[in-house]
DNA sequence: AGGACAGGTAAGGGTAATAACAAAAA
DNA sequence: TTTTTTGTTATTACCCTTACCTGTCC
């Protein structure tokens, strides 16, 4: 493969679901996506999908009204130099004004929590009843229930844990605090009376669990790490004085109070290590058949007290009992057999038939079940993360791209052999670490710039797609009577929102599909400003293209569009592709578009020249969305997501992958796309697959990619500085964030640290 | 007196990450 | 045989929920 410097030949994709754009207070850039994802919120969901439709909030209230949002999207930049900027996104429920009901509630906490500043207490609309209860008592907890809430209970996600965050800075912010510990360790009850309530905003957990949280997270003496010899010696000498009075052993030692607790739990003192004898296996096996009243051979692995199994076994601690029993015993006792590569395979594909969109929805049990070779729920969660992790940044990349990637890599296991693999990775200038197997530290990037590439005076300046904005017309509804919505950017006064400071729009030759282009100077790809001028509107028109295509491009490509252009639109999904620009540095004439619904787009250049090799030297990798394809999915595709509600499906949600892509690859597609004109591919939801040449033929694959550089960046206007960037902790708008199992995240993650060390990054993803 | 509120404690089930160790491959 | 790699097990630092308790205020 090229021999360009391949660190910044890789080209990262992100896949975003359709959403709308809004400009929160702080100046971030937010995008609303119209979605799905509000079935879970109540059980009650009818099965008629809540009606949908663009929802284009921008701060002004109304747009609480009229508009359904439901899914947010907060795209911010995430340092201040190099302008690199990640999306994040979330799905929230969207409902019918007349709808509102228990079930909108999500919604409605969402748009005031976006005006959190104007702290005006929950409202009278109905907060999340279950963030602002306390609950402690089991009534409680019916009593919520049987009205229909649900909550998010277990390990707090990232991006959970954004939003309180964030939530937290807010409320700081508006008290003029510094230090959060100073509410949380000083204040007196009634002085930090609204805390934990105003913290929970967006977050869909009890209050307790919130409070929980953030006693743990800001308690310095909690993750203190490893205890030593020493304070193990300390910690029994404490334990023998103070009995279980934890608060005290935890003083003394400079731990938290379950510190102690949990570290004293591990050693009893008549606990063995090591290697299980024969002796105590079958004192296990007998202890938890006898206490679970099962018989030898039984599958058992729930509802075993192990702290009085350990008791019985007597040279055990309890952890150890369950870790020996739901990992090893009980399925050797029980006829399991061996796990093979085969087994695996087979995880990632069930796992991938699942449909979920989270992790967390995965139910271990059910997929455990009747699986010799699955020792446990528990064990095959775990195996889950052992094979996670051949993806090295797994923890980057979305749910959907880390299944497609595994389902790629593990194929191309299959039909490779090893060397082949690695030999060909190597030479697609991605880093594979490992030089047999190719399988480990395969990684998928997410949508960021590359630090490196911009030191490279590179040629890859030109090159720069920063957004992309589909709009897609939901084919549920042809006739469109519906929701004709009017996006305006910028003045109307129902929805309105603005984009782009300035932009020009070019035909793709795919009827209804256009590009938009952006200036570079504006400073980013997207951005929200107060200007008048551009104005998108969409409208019910029969004749309304199938889908918008926006992209913003180089600075070139500019040149020779016309100044307006009426785009018509009568659906109410609008894909919003964000990816950072290289090197947008060269300001390009800015040209104001309007687009209206009756007008077609003139002067414009022919979208797929400037989409050339030139146009787009290595870097940038253009998306494609077809849109057959794209209508498929939104009407026919709907057996996909059997997990997500059919709503999404008709609004014609995509998810953007995200993934890397060699240079090469992007040329490729490049050309690719030339040749297409005016097709768009489809960007294929799982698409990122991983593959070990660069040499791809199969472009087929119609994946939407995008070339992120490290100069690509969302502004939300031209004034705005570094001070406007929230941290990277919190790209992710609590308010946006939804509540409940349905929120879709993708690419939250944004700064990894990890993504500096891009030579171990082997992934080729290819966009097929 | 009773109940809601706002915390708080301890117990215990569970997870994620890693350390240790063993088996296999080079 | 020795070394390196890979795969299992064991360990452990933390996490989270539950049940129950306490003090204050109305």
């Amino acid at each position: 493969m090229s021999t360009v410097e391949e660190e910044s030949d890789k080209v990262t994709v992100e896949t975003v679901n359709s959403v709308t754009l809004t400009q929160d207070t702080e100046g971030n850039l937010i995008l609303h996506c119209p979605q799905n994802e509000a079935d879970e919120v109540d059980s009650e969901d009818s099965t008629e999908p809540p009606h949908k439709r663009l929802c284009l909030s921008s701060e002004d209230d109304q747009s609480i009204d009229d508009s359904t949002p439901c899914i947010s999207v907060v795209a911010v930049p995430i340092s201040d130099n190099d302008q690199s900027f990640e999306v994040t996104m979330t799905a929230t429920t969207e409902v019918a004004d007349d709808e509102i009901n228990e079930g909108t509630v999500t919604q409605i906490q969402i748009l005031q929590n976006e005006q959190l500043d104007e702290i005006s207490p929950l409202g009278n609309e109905e907060v999340s009843a279950v963030s602002q209860a306390w609950f402690t008592t089991k009534e409680d907890k019916d009593s919520l229930t049987n009205k229909g809430h649900k909550w998010k209970q277990g390990m707090w996600s990232k991006e959970e844990i954004d939003i309180l965050m964030s939530n937290i800075e807010r409320y700081l912010k508006a008290r003029g605090i510094k230090d959060a510990t100073e509410i949380i360790f000083e204040m007196s009850k009634d002085e930090r009376k609204d805390f934990y309530r105003t913290i929970a905003w967006g977050l869909n957990r009890p209050l307790f669990a919130v409070y929980r949280r953030v006693l743990r997270m800001y308690d310095d003496r909690n993750h203190v790490g490893k205890y030593t010899p020493e304070e193990i010696e300390k910690l029994k000498e404490l334990r023998i004085k103070h009995g279980n009075d934890w608060a005290t052993i935890g003083a003394a030692l400079g731990r938290s109070a379950s510190s102690v607790k949990d570290r004293c739990r591990l050693m009893k003192d008549t606990c063995n290590t090591g290697k299980w004898t024969e002796e105590e296996e079958r004192r296990l096996a007998e202890v938890v058949h006898e206490l679970t009243s099962t018989e030898p051979g039984d599958i058992v692995t729930q509802g075993v007290s192990w702290a009085a199994v350990a008791e019985r076994v007597g040279t055990r601690s309890e952890k150890q009992c369950r870790s020996k029993w739901l990992n090893y015993l009980n399925w050797k006792q029980s006829g399991g057999t061996e796990w093979t590569k085969e087994d695996e395979i087979n995880l990632i594909l069930r796992i991938a038939e699942l449909e979920v969109m989270d992790e967390n929805d995965i139910n271990w049990d059910l997929l455990a079940e009747g699986w010799s070779s699955v020792r446990s729920p528990q064990w095959l969660r775990s195996k889950w993360w052992t094979i996670k992790r051949q993806i090295a940044n797994h923890k980057e990349v979305s749910f959907p791209v880390l299944i497609k990637g595994l389902k790629q890599l593990n194929e191309n296991q299959k039909n490779n052999l090893g060397h082949q693999l690695a030999d060909n990775q190597s030479g697609a200038g991605l880093s594979n670490t490992n030089s047999n197997s190719g399988v480990q530290h395969v990684q998928i990037r997410v949508a960021r710039l590359e630090e490196n590439a911009g030191n490279s005076p590179s040629p890859m300046a030109a090159l720069q797609i920063p957004v992309q904005i589909t709009h897609v017309s939901s084919t549920d509804s042809p006739a469109a009577t519906v929701d004709s919505e009017t996006i305006t950017l910028n003045s109307g006064t129902l929805q309105t929102f603005e984009i782009l400071p300035s932009f020009h729009l070019q035909p793709t030759g795919t009827p209804g599909t256009y590009l938009l282009q952006t200036s570079s100077n504006q400073g980013l790809p997207l951005t929200l400003t107060t200007s008048p001028t551009v104005t998108l509107t969409a409208t019910a028109a029969p004749a309304s293209p199938e889908q918008i295509i926006v992209h913003a491009l180089s600075p070139e490509h500019l040149l020779n569009t016309s100044d307006n252009v009426t785009v018509q639109c009568h659906t109410p999904s609008v894909i919003i592709r964000t990816v950072a620009a290289e090197d947008i540095s060269s300001a390009v004439a800015q040209a104001e578009l309007t687009v209206d619904s009756d007008i077609q787009p003139t002067n414009l250049t022919d979208p797929p020249t400037t989409l050339e090799a030139d146009a787009f030297p290595d870097e940038i990798h253009q998306s494609k969305l077809t849109v057959e394809e794209q209508s498929a999915y939104n009407e026919d595709d709907t057996s996909k997501y059997s997990g997500r509600s059919s709503t999404e499906l008709i609004d014609g949600v995509m998810v953007r992958t995200e993934e890397e892509i060699s240079d090469s690859d992007l040329k490729r597609e490049e050309d690719c796309q030339s040749d297409l004109t005016g097709t768009y591919v489809a960007e294929d939801l799982g698409s990122p697959t991983i593959e070990e040449e660069v040499d791809q033929s199969a472009i087929d694959d119609e994946t939407v990619l995008i070339v992120p550089s490290r100069r690509g960046f969302i502004q939300t206007s031209d004034d705005i500085d570094t001070e406007s960037v929230l941290p990277l902790t919190t790209l992710t708008d609590p308010i946006l964030q939804h509540h409940g199992e349905g929120s879709n995240i993708i690419g939250s993650s944004l700064d990894s640290p990890d993504s500096e060390d891009s030579k171990d990054v082997e992934d080729l993803v290819s966009c097929h």
